[in-house]
This record gives structure tokens, C-alpha cells and sequence, in this order.
DNA sequence: CTTGACAAGTCAACAGTGTTTACTTATACC
DNA sequence: GGTATAAGTAAACACTGTTGACTTGTCAAG
């Protein structure tokens, strides 16, 4: 069925497998660099050199092209394979080394557009399926869903926070510091039992 | 030099103020329950009874809008005024209980657009006076802005998370519950020092 | 080789967005 | 009453994602 090669040929042959790839070749580069807002389906679609009735033709809409994107990288590649045991360490250095570095440019793509209505069920499923899910699984026990929210939470919200403020408040901190502060916060995050209020919160008035 | 009374008479006379405070109560209320992304300007200026054009007249654009709306509105209301003692619990107690009751519809509105590109001055306005400076003024201590930013973070991230996967996870614990380990997680974050790492972090290899 | 079918690719339009410009019109002062 | 000035308007601009009708290349059958 498929042609054996695409090659290099210059006006190249009709063939669908190629050119969805080469559309979503495009748009994985365009959406990590500048957001999945700012790209346009006709700038996507001049960019692999197709026709913008193409995108929605293979991917049903634009949407779609983000889900199939995103849903080709690990959110925390090999970090929940290292098991229970300094879990919320590594989580930890993941996020510190992407959120100083820059780091994985899709998280960027995925903070970029956090808060899109339109991609609510894109990001739905990501959350459940790539965070929650492999996280609640490792650490197991009472209610792990919700503590794997949590954690979620804190890796989200740091990330996006550094979006919106450039890390300016968070660089405060050196980066080992920062490593060390966002593991314990982690781990109160996943926590089986919560742990009795640290030090500052000795006022608690609830019966 | 303004007029007296504006008051009910059907064609009304031509008063900004009046038609400013007009298209800004129909965008908080759009905003609110709709979300940025949502709601065209056209349509705050059909709700509002007066021409498009004026939005971008009295606001310069959209997003002046919004940053007009969200200045009206304090992030943590009597929450940093209580000091010092306690802190973590009221800030958990708030966001818990904006999080289950649906709470404050200006942070919906917040969290329906936190990754919109078009609004980071906005949110990055919003985050560093609203949330960590003021924050970061009650804690004080050393690297104060930045404890103050994770605990931001956490509070951000805990309302996006909320808002993309419908608090199904989170509501696995019951309020009550929830305060406490949030307590303990913005505890940690806003801590001095770093604490010696949870029961789950003994294979921390630095240093 | 010719024919025909079908999928791949194209084009132009649709309805919608935020924004701007030129314009009309009502008001307030002289 | 006349007029400057501001308030309000209408229409357009450039752009967005998306769709349906159309053309064209390719492959299989006759």
C-alpha cells in the first residue's frame, strides 16, 4: 500500500503517512518555541509546506494536534520507575532543572497554554493519564489519587509560576536549596498520613 | 462638570464614567462566570448596551479589561492581615474552601486564563502584588519572596489542577483532611529553613 | 494503454475574533 | 444660538479555526 520510499524527491508523491508526519513535525517544533496560542493552523501548515484543510482533515481539528503531540512524550521520564523510595527528590530535580534550565520545551508548550478552556480535555487527560495515574500507582496506599494531585499541583504550579513571573522571586534560592525545599514540600504533598503542622503553625484552632 | 444623576431615563445622556463602570461590571460578571478566553469583547459591549469600539477607548484593549476587574478584587482577603501565626491553615482553609464551593468567581476567572500569553503582565502584576509581596511581607525572614513564591505555587496550582480535572482526585479527602496536609505542604513551603526531608527521603545524595 | 475510482491535496469561503479609523452626534460652554 | 469637544457609532482591517466543494495525482481493473 505505501510507497516503499518519500525520499528526497522535490515535488514529493502523495502519501499520507509522510505528510501527517510532517505535520506534526512542524507543530511540535512551533508549539515547544512559542506556545500553542501564538501558532496559527495556516503558520503550522506553511511550515511543513501542506495545506491548512490538511491539519483538520488528519487531526480532526487543531486541538487534536496538541493531543497527539504531547501524547508522544513521558511526563516524568524515568522518574516514577526509580520507585517509592526518594520519589519526591527526584521529582524535585526534575522540576528544578527544567523550570532553571528551561528544560523540556513541551512542558513549556503545556504551561504555555495551562488554563485554555478549549484544551480542557486535553489537559485532562494528560493530568490523569501521565501525572496522577503513574504517580498514585507508586506510592500506593489510602487515598493516593489525592495525594498524587497534590504533588501534581505543586509541579504545575511551579512551573507556572515561573512562566508568569520569569523564576525572579524563585532564584532567590540556589538551586540545591530550592531541590532540598521543593522535596520536602513534595513529600508532605504524598505523605500517607498528614504530618502534624511544622512550626509556624501552632494556632490551629479546629477541634 | 459631570452630571448629577444619570439615572434611569431610558436613552441615557452620554456620561463615561458612567459607561465605563457600565462595560466593567458586564466583564466581571462575563469574566466570572465564563472565563477571559470565553467571552468576545463584542459581547461584554452587547451586555453592556454600548458600542464595541469603546472598549478598546476606555481600556486600550481586552486585557486591560481584565486587569482593570482583577485589581478590584484582594487575592487572600483578611488572610495576611491574621500575621504570622497560623498562616498556613488560613491560606489551606481558603483555598479549600473556595476549591470545593467554587469560591471567589474572579480566581475562576484567574485560573480559566493563568496560561494565556496575551495576559502575562496581567497575572505577572497580579502574582507579585497581590499574592507574593504580600506574602512575603508577613513571613519575612531570609529569601522571603521566594518562599512566598512556592507557596503561591502551590495555591495556584491547586485551583488549576481543580479546574482541569474537576477536583475528583482531591476529593477523595474530605475537607477537613485536605486543610490539614495543605496546611503542612504551604507550612513547608514557607519555612525558614528547609527541613530535614519527610519519612520518604532517605536516599538524598547531596552534599 | 485506457479508463475509472478513490484518496490526497487545494481553494475559497464562512463565521468569528480583537482592534482601528473615520465618522456622526450630543453635550457644555461662550 | 453657535461652536468646540468629547461620547458614541459604523464599518472596515487583518487575523483566527474550520468546512465544503473542488481538482488532481495515483493505483487497480479491464
Amino acid at each position: 500500500m505505501e510507497r516503499p520510499e518519500d525520499g528526497g524527491c522535490a515535488g514529493r508523491a502523495r502519501d499520507r503517512e509522510a505528510t501527517r508526519q510532517r505535520i506534526l513535525d512542524s507543530a511540535r517544533e512551533l508549539f515547544t518555541s512559542e506556545g500553542y496560542a501564538q501558532v496559527s493552523s495556516r503558520r503550522i501548515a506553511a511550515h511543513a509546506g501542506v495545506n491548512v484543510a490538511l491539519i483538520n482533515r488528519y487531526f480532526g481539528a487543531k486541538r487534536g494536534l496538541l493531543a497527539e503531540v504531547i501524547a508522544e512524550e513521558a511526563a516524568f521520564p524515568g522518574i516514577v520507575e526509580g520507585g517509592r523510595e526518594g520519589l519526591p527528590r527526584r521529582l524535585a530535580e526534575h522540576l528544578v532543572h527544567r523550570t532553571l534550565a528551561g528544560g523540556t520545551p513541551l512542558a513549556r508548550a503545556l504551561e504555555h497554554s495551562a488554563g485554555d478552556p478549549d484544551l480542557k480535555s486535553v489537559h485532562e487527560e494528560r493530568l490523569k493519564n501521565a501525572m496522577i495515574g503513574p504517580l498514585a500507582e507508586v506510592i500506593g496506599g489510602p487515598e493516593a489519587r489525592a495525594r498524587a494531585a497534590l504533588a501534581a499541583s505543586v509541579i504545575l504550579g511551579v512551573g507556572l509560576v515561573r512562566r508568569i513571573e520569569g523564576a525572579a522571586a524563585l532564584q532567590e534560592l540556589d538551586p540545591d536549596r530550592l531541590v532540598d525545599r521543593l522535596a520536602s514540600v513534595i513529600s508532605a504533598c504524598l505523605a500517607e498520613s498528614a504530618p502534624g503542622q511544622a512550626h509556624s503553625g501552632s494556632g490551629r484552632g479546629r477541634g
